[in-house]
DNA sequence: CCATATTGGTTAGCCGCCTTACTATAGCAA
DNA sequence: TTGCTATAGTAAGGCGGCTAACCAATATGG
C-alpha cells in the first residue's frame, strides 16, 4: 500500500517551494520521475498482493518455477541466485523458509561437497501444478482489458525510456 | 540490483514449457507483466541507488523533505506516515534512525501528551539544503535525454496502463 | 604433493517494510 | 465524574533485500 510519495496537493506545494530554490528546476522532469516512482510501486505492490494469494512472494515464486519447469538444471543455491538476481545470502533465506514450509528440499551433492542440491518435494510440486493455472490466469485478466495496438503502445514506451535512461543509471550504478 | 526475474533465454525456456501446461495461455499478457515487473524494478533500483549517495532511502528522503519545506506542519509522526502512505510503526523506524544520525528531533507536543513534535535539528537542515540542488539536478538529468513529446508519451502510455489495470488492482486488493 | 586460491554455502547483522499487540493520553457521554 | 472509546506512539517479531565475514571443499600451480 505505502508509495512513500506523497499526495497531489502536498507534491504541488513542495514542488512550489522547490521550484523557488533550486534555479533551474526542471518541472517536467521531476513530474515524470515522481510519476514513474509512484508506477513502479504500485506495479509491485499489484504482484506482492497477487502472489500473497498463495502465501508467496516473488522471490519464492521464481525459486519454486525454476525448480518446477526446469528441473534437469540441477539447481544449487548459487545457479538461483545467478538466474534470479540476487545474492547467494538471500536465496538462503528463500530456500530456508521454502524448506521449513516443505515444499523444497535440500540433498548433498553427488561428487562435489560444496554443493547443495535442490529439489520440490511432493507437496511443492503438487502446490506449483495447482497454482501456475491460477496465477497465469489472473495475470491475464489484469492485462485483459489492453488491446495488441496498446500493449505495443505501452512497450514502446517502455523501450523509449529505457534508452534514454540506460546510459544514466550505468553512470549511476558505476 | 536483484530483480528476480530471470534472463532472457531462461525466461523463454520457462514460458514455453508453461505454454504446454496452461491451455489459454496469454503470451503478450505475461510478457508485458514482465517487462512491467523488470522496469518498475530498475526504476526504483535507479531511485534508491540515487538516494544513497548522502546515505537516503525514499523514506528518510521523504521525512526530510516533508520537514524541511512545510515546517509549519507541525508534523508528527501519525501525519508523516498518512503523508507518505506507510504505516506508523515504519515511520517510528525511520524517525529513530534519522535521530540517530543527528537529523531530527522528537519533542513532546505541548498541548497534547500523546503527539510527538518532529523537526529538523540544525545539521538536519543543513544538510537538506545541500543535497537539495544536487538531486534535483541529477533528477533532470536522467530524463534530460527526453524531449516534451516523448515525455508526454511515456505518460500517456502510463495513463492507459493505470485506466487498464485500475479496477483489477481494486479487486486485487479488495 | 602440498600450499594457496577459488568456489559454495551459511551466519550475523543492518535496513525498511509489514502486522499485531501493547501503553498512555484524550475525548466524550452517561 | 467516571468510565468507555478512540487516537498517538512504540515494541516485538516476520520477511526479504543487502554486505561482510566465515568455514568447508575443491582446483590449481609450483
Amino acid at each position: 500500500m505505502g508509495n512513500l510519495i506523497p499526495d497531489e496537493s502536498i507534491r504541488r506545494t513542495l514542488l512550489s517551494r522547490l521550484s523557488e530554490q533550486v534555479p533551474d528546476f526542471d518541472f517536467a522532469a521531476v513530474q515524470l520521475s515522481a510519476q514513474l516512482l509512484m508506477f513502479s510501486q504500485q506495479t509491485i505492490h499489484l504482484f506482492e498482493n497477487h502472489f500473497a494469494r498463495w502465501g508467496l512472494s516473488q522471490g519464492r515464486f521464481a525459486i519454486l518455477m525454476l525448480l518446477y519447469n526446469l528441473p534437469e538444471n540441477d539447481w544449487t543455491p548459487v545457479k538461483l541466485a545467478e538466474s534470479t538476481h540476487v545474492t547467494k545470502a538471500t536465496v538462503t533465506g528463500l530456500v530456508n523458509n521454502l524448506s521449513r514450509d516443505g515444499y523444497i528440499t535440500r540433498r548433498q551433492h553427488p561428487g562435489d561437497g560444496r554443493k547443495i542440491s535442490l529439489r520440490l518435494s511432493e507437496s511443492g510440486e503438487q502446490f506449483v501444478q495447482g497454482m501456475i493455472p491460477q496465477h497465469f490466469e489472473r495475470i491475464s485478466q489484469i492485462y485483459s482489458n489492453l488491446d495488441g495496438q496498446q500493449i505495443k503502445q505501452i512497450c514502446d514506451a517502455l523501450a523509449l525510456l529505457q534508452r534514454a535512461v540506460t546510459p544514466d543509471v550505468a553512470r549511476e550504478i558505476e
